[in-house]
RNA sequence: GGGCGAUUAGCUCAGUGGUAGAGCGCUUCGUUCACAUCGAAGAUGUCGGCGGUUCGAACCCGUCAUCGCCCA
């Protein structure tokens, strides 16, 4: 074997050993009578490659799968990419531009959704082969993708995917959950579709609060306050014939339809009722109470814009206010062809300059024609937050339009009950108070995106007819079908069995969709014939990724996937889609099969970089995960991962900390290596309940309980347990002892084979144990050491326990390490070169420690560089004594004695001891104390302090004799 | 403004009522036949402050301070 492992080379091999042994596949080496473990990878973008969130996220399931897969369950984890809409959609354009391409508009849809097939098919998912690197153990050939079965989708990209959405959006549709409306919605000038709240960021900027005076209509005037005494009580007014409302956004002027004061605030309470009229506009607007303004911010006065704010749209409605659009789809200014603009004012020159402008250009505009024609009241700095879309990083204007949107109440309900019910856990319990939060101020989920990457929305419009059979001019009837025959079916049964439909194949309008002019009417009025037109809109991403547990599994076929696998088991994922993917899925698998998606739900914190800063391109901060698998292995970096996946917590990865868990790699190999030299090589039927041997019995003790902690933790998706736990055990128990205790023992005939036999079997353990945090390593030396019926990742996982801890043999073994370390301890503080062989001179002896001591005589010879034992009845001269639980020692270093260093050693552990044994004292003397503590405490204590006592009788011996040198 | 959380060794962090811990870093010593990606020994803590509950508090409760994150 080679000094230490090639990461590199062996991963390869081991990735494709896996490979070609199918090692993944659901179900492989479930047992008879196997449960089912079912675990979801969260989909990531067929955009992406793979981050430290998704390797820490990975890492965590990798780990639960290889578990349950070496218990004999029967292991499904389900792979897939999420088609990703606006990020997708963006990247192709992006790409197109770059070539010289005409735009998608150009293009058309089909043609452009075609380049976005192609581009999936030559680039995307680069990321599962990145996966593989990390040693991700998901079924490969059930790889899912959410965009599966879609129209349009090339030969290899069949599947049943699309079906299951549209079949989800019809049932919710005919259950009324879903409905169509005009509302104010996130909109984003950029890719020029609405958003869902989720997506929207709020950005903090730079800005600018601006006063703009708003004169009172038919030359009224008010007194207002300019002066204050000291308890805020105006001591002086001046007449003003204008209102001085304050804006972060004078461009949404052109659109005010009323101003807003506190009914409260005495400065304006007079004007409510009365009106101002708008500059530029000329139109008149009134002046209303509403408790949104708030007197202490600005001005107390505020405009209101119902068609171009959340808030003001709000207030609107109270009051009662006009909702005048003034903005088109990339945010410009438009007022031409606007007739709700154009209602009731005149046109004038300084509005046709503005029309077709720019937001931003338009509020320059408005704010010199303000600052030109006196009506600028002045400008304040003032930072504020201004919403951004998540993906196009522009800012979102809110939008008047129509969109499709889920009633989310009810089915938050459901989900909530599902949670308050245990049927669905959420760990760590804060995100479970975060989910409850969410779900108690659900809004309405705005579903329709003005897209062409993504699930068409299954409606098709035509025109509304009314009792008598007669079409109503401008009206709309919808029809709601996965197919376009059930569609053609239902029109049919609407519009009679006799009038011819067909279906429009026109890319209907952006947004508004109007009946389609290709429809006749007879002359009594009734409908002649028509054509169906699609509603052109996609639906968001997260709607295809709600369905993600059944839609891989094979929903609405009644599959034998979903029978066995559904619900899953666990949902491992990170907290910043609790919300747009984890309370949706369990609202709509709750609603569309009546179960929860999941049993469990693990949420797992951020990985940030050293400084705890989040990692990102800009910040230049990133580390890249397949980089690091490259410098330290994937078995180093998924154990790092691990080792600080403590519950809720973020996690700093440093480079520092994946090195020291390469070297704790390399440590595991060396052992083995120690032991290939050693000849011990695992033993058929080897029974490691019938080992005699102190040491023996002792390691195999240690193994018992490391399994039993082990699963408890993995359990308890404890993973940082885990992984100390076997830290611990591995280097600490196994190789600073275990391997120091048996060369000794090898070579003494009688005690070889079974030392080998237990080595062999001892290091088997640690390589089952390990393997689901460190796969490759653990394959590689598995097979390395011996020629084995199955490879590690379809092995047996242990049964046996803490009954494997032989009591007597732990208290030796306690007893002899604690020996050899304050022997050592004594050596290093006497300055004894480490090399020089001493005679340890024992005292006093009890006589437990009296056999334990002729049993592992050797052990301590070598471990304690001892050269001969002898016995005295008193410490000869120079001689420094030490004290080991139940027993006295002394060595005799009178030549080598630094005198000065042992009163100090002498001094401070005396100390030590005489501080501890007076507390215990006080503890012990306290009536309250032993009255009501429990009484193994009481007696715990009481052991301790009798031990402290007779060490430092000892100590003050050792300190009389040294004082009489 | 609302909500959630954090504060423990130089650093990064475990630790849910009974002897304060790990890794890294640091100091000293050491290449004894698995390993220098190593070994041995060592130093370093009013567990953020104050108050309370308790026989007993890093841990439970209250409060203050500071710092995060999410939502407005």
């Amino acid at each position: 074997m080679e000094k230490t492992f090639d990461a590199a080379r062996a991963e390869a091999e081991i990735a494709d050993l896996w490979d070609a042994k199918n090692a993944f596949a659901a179900g492989t080496n479930a047992g008879p009578d196997a449960k089912p473990f079912c675990i979801l990878l969260p989909p990531p973008n067929v955009t992406g490659s793979l981050h430290m969130g998704h390797a820490f996220n990975h890492t965590l399931m990798d780990i639960l799968a290889r578990w349950h897969r070496m218990r004999g369950d029967d292991v499904l984890w389900q792979p897939g990419l999420d088609h990703a809409g606006i990020a997708t959609q963006m990247v192709v354009e992006r790409q197109l531009a770059a070539a010289g391409n005409i735009g998608r508009r150009d293009m058309g849809r089909e043609a452009f959704v075609a380049k976005v097939w192609e581009w999936k098919g030559k680039s995307g998912g680069t990321i599962l082969d990145q996966c593989r690197r990390l040693g991700d153990s998901f079924d490969l050939s059930r790889n899912a993708f959410t965009m599966s079965g879609a129209p349009g989708a090339p030969a290899g990209e069949e599947g049943n995917f699309h079906d299951a959405v549209l079949k989800a959006f019809v049932s919710l549709y005919d259950k009324g959950l879903i409905y169509r409306g005009k509302r104010l919605v996130n909109w984003d000038p950029h890719f020029e579709t609405a958003i869902s709240d989720l997506e929207v960021e709020q950005v903090e900027e730079k800005g600018s609060l601006w006063r703009l005076r708003y004169p009172l209509e038919n030359g009224a005037t008010y007194e207002h306050p300019i002066e204050f005494d000291a308890e805020g009580k105006p001591t002086a007014y001046e007449t003003r014939d204008y209102l001085v409302v304050a804006t972060t956004r004078p461009e949404t002027m052109l659109g005010d339809t009323g101003v807003a004061v506190n009914p409260d605030d005495p400065r304006y309470t007079h004007l409510i009722g009365r009106s101002v009229r708008l500059p530029l506009v000329g139109r008149s607007i009134p002046i209303v109470a509403d408790a949104y303004a708030d007197p202490t911010k600005g001005t107390g006065a505020v405009k209101i814009t119902p068609a171009h704010d959340f808030n003001d749209w709000e207030v609107g409605k109270r009051a009662g206010l006009r909702v005048i659009n003034v903005m088109g789809t990339r945010a410009q200014i438009a007022l031409k062809d606007n007739a709700d603009f154009w209602d009731g004012i005149d046109g004038s020159d300084a509005l046709a300059g503005l029309d077709g402008m720019d937001r931003y250009e338009a509020r320059d505009a408005i704010v010199t024609l303000a600052h030109d024609e006196g009506w600028l009241d002045g400008i304040d700095a003032e930072p504020h937050m201004v919403p951004h879309g998540d993906r196009s990083k522009v800012a979102i204007e809110p939008l008047l339009t129509d969109q499709w949107f889920v009633k989310t109440e009810e089915l938050a309900e459901k989900a909530m009950d599902a949670v308050r019910s245990d049927k669905t856990r959420i760990l760590p319990e804060r995100d479970e108070k975060t989910f409850f939060h969410w779900m108690e101020n659900i809004e309405p989920w705005c579903i329709s995106r003005q897209l062409w990457w993504g699930h068409q929305i299954p409606v098709w419009y035509g025109p509304e007819i009314d009792s008598e059979g007669k079409v109503v001019p401008g009206a709309v009837r919808a029809f709601c079908a996965s197919t376009e025959q059930e569609v053609l079916k239902k029109a049919q049964e609407f519009y009679g069995a006799s009038i011819p439909i067909s279906f429009s194949r026109e890319e209907g309008a952006l947004r508004e969709h109007v009946p389609p002019a290709a429809y006749g009417v007879d002359s009594d009025g009734t409908l002649g014939w028509t054509e169906l037109d699609r509603d052109p809109d996609v639906l968001d991403t997260w709607f295809s990724s709600g369905i993600w547990p059944i839609g891989t599994m094979g929903w609405p076929e009644n599959t034998p996937e979903l029978a066995k696998y559904f619900p899953t088991s666990v949902l491992v994922t990170g907290f910043d889609i609790i919300f747009f993917w984890v309370a949706r899925m369990m609202m709509m698998q709750l609603e569309l099969t009546g179960k929860v998606p999941f049993k469990d739900v693990y949420i797992h914190a951020l990985v940030r970089d050293e400084k705890g800063k989040k990692m990102s391109k800009s910040l230049g901060n990133v580390l890249d995960p397949i980089e690091l698998i490259d410098e330290f292995g994937a078995d180093a970096v998924r154990f790092t991962l691990t080792a600080m996946a403590a519950m809720g917590r973020d996690l700093k990865l440093s480079r520092d900390r994946i090195a020291g868990y390469r070297n704790f790699g390399t440590k595991l190999w060396n052992a083995a290596r120690f032991a290939e030299m050693n000849d011990c090589r695992p033993v058929a039927g080897f029974d490691p309940a019938s080992v005699t041997l102190t040491a023996n019995k002792w390691i195999v003790g240690e193994t018992g309980r490391v399994r039993e902690t082990l699963d408890a933790a993995l359990d308890a998706y404890r993973f940082n347990d885990a992984a100390n736990v076997l830290y611990a055990h591995v280097w600490g128990n196994v190789c600073d002892w275990y391997v120091e205790l048996a060369k000794p023992l090898f070579q003494d005939a009688a005690a070889a084979e079974e030392t080998r036999a237990t080595m062999a079997w001892v290091l088997d353990q640690c390589l089952i144990l390990l393997h689901p945090l460190m796969p490759f390593i653990t394959e590689a030396l598995w097979g390395q050491i011996a020629a084995r019926p199955k490879l590690l990742v379809h092995t047996d996982w242990p049964s046996y326990g803490a009954e494997l801890v032989d009591a007597a043999a732990d208290a030796e073994m306690g007893w002899i390490v604690a020996l050899i370390e304050e022997i050592r301890s004594v050596r290093a503080q006497m300055h004894v070169p480490a090399g020089a062989k001493v005679p340890l001179i024992q005292l006093d002896l009890g006589p437990d420690q009296a056999a334990a001591l002729e049993r592992d005589r050797a052990l301590v010879a070598r471990l304690a560089r001892i050269e001969r034992f002898e016995t005295a009845a008193e410490a000869p001269k120079g001689a420094v004594t030490l004290t080991v639980r139940g027993a006295t020692f002394c060595l005799p270093l009178a030549d080598v004695i630094d005198i000065a260093a042992e009163r100090e050693r002498l001094g401070k552990a005396a100390d030590k001891l005489a501080k501890e044994a007076a507390g215990l004292k006080a503890k012990l003397g306290n009536p309250a104390f032993v009255a009501k503590a429990p009484e193994d405490v009481v007696d715990e204590n009481r052991a301790r302090l009798g031990a402290a006592e007779e060490e430092l009788g000892i100590l003050r011996a050792a300190q009389a004799r040294l004082a009489s040198l």
